[in-house]
DNA sequence: CAAGCTAGTTTCGCATCGCTATCATTTAGG
DNA sequence: CCTAAATGATAGCGATGCGAAACTAGCTTG
């Protein structure tokens, strides 16, 4: 049995590690792995999702902790606050140009390299595997998914998003899908 | 130059995201994250690396931090302290029973098991991938590296640590590698 | 319009994190 | 030997994280 799981249990570690030294840890720019956490959430969430409610589901922790961790990102001139015109109970969060330039520094840029050496073919399949299994710990955790438009089931018309080409069609807004590879709390798997 | 870089970031993305969600957020068993890191490190680091100055380097902190995380960890009777016998300066940390009751039960079980969903063939080229990522990293920030014995220079004779069977011998410790899928800080890459 | 729900903020209390120092013990080098 | 280096433990400090609860304000339903 223990050695029947041998390939898992290193694939599972692996993943950690990558976790540890890739992400926030290590304090860059005086920030915390939570204020990492927050800062690449709010520059890689669509319009709709760039609210505290939905960073805390993503982030798995209370609205009011939420709060907190971003007022903090907002003090520090990272993020700016912005009343919704169409809600007027929420509000939206967006990377200041400061934000972005630490984000541009964000320590996973080093992992995007290493990615980007990798032949296509098997960066397609590393990446195919990833979907299936975000996907799977999502359900069995029964937690929300957080996709992006390439395998939603409410975009219409072409599935696949040619780069820089046109765009699709999201049923759930009515809108263009004109933030494809950002982030969604509505996002639903097609199938 | 953006559409150029999106499956990189579509990975880097989904990376963290499923570090996010398998790693210890969410506070079970009223562990903080740094407590499942350490929990994690010390249940998977062979016996010569199960050290405070190890997981210091492993987890990118001071011994103090590390030191007073572990102590948290021994009062709450998941470690247990040990003084070595060679180096007296050294002290070995293990995993109690209680320790390891919880580290069963830790959330990247449920990754563990979507993993064990792969097809054998996808599974290896998976962690095959995630090998020279971790690596790549690794490299490119200058850390040390924290790996198994099945790709080390160290190793004498086959290679390939085969399943339950034989094992290889470790050439700087000149001893059986009998931890060989135990993390190791003194890991070298071959090649 | 009233009741109820939702989005966010704020405050309180407490625990932990993370760093810097300092200290004791033990090893290693000359 | 005697000094320098390494391993850990510990204290002190500031900041953050986290949950719960109370509160404001804006939607929504009937």
């Amino acid at each position: 049995m223990k050695s029947g799981t041998r390939d898992e249990r290193q694939a599972a570690r692996l993943l950690e590690q990558l976790g540890y030294s890739a992400m926030g840890v290590g304090h860059r720019h005086g920030l915390t792995a939570a204020q990492w956490g927050a800062l690449r959430f709010f520059g890689r969430a669509n319009r709709f999702s760039r609210t505290i409610s939905s960073f805390a589901e993503f982030h798995v922790t209370t609205r009011g902790t939420a709060s907190q961790t971003v007022g903090r990102l907002v003090e520090l001139g990272f993020l700016r606050r912005k009343r919704s015109t169409i809600d007027g109970r929420s509000v939206q969060l967006d990377l200041t140009r400061k934000g972005r330039r630490v984000l541009a520094d964000d320590p996973v840029e080093e992992l995007v390299d290493s990615l980007r050496s990798l032949a296509p073919g098997t960066r397609a399949r590393f990446v195919h595997t990833l979907q299936r299994l975000v996907a799977d710990v999502a359900r069995s955790r029964g937690s929300p998914m957080f996709g992006t438009c390439s395998t939603c089931s409410y975009l219409e018309g072409d599935r696949r998003i040619e780069a820089g080409a046109s765009f699709g069609w999201c049923n759930l807004f009515d809108e263009p899908a004109d933030e494809a590879d950002q982030l969604c709390a509505n996002y639903t798997p097609a199938g």
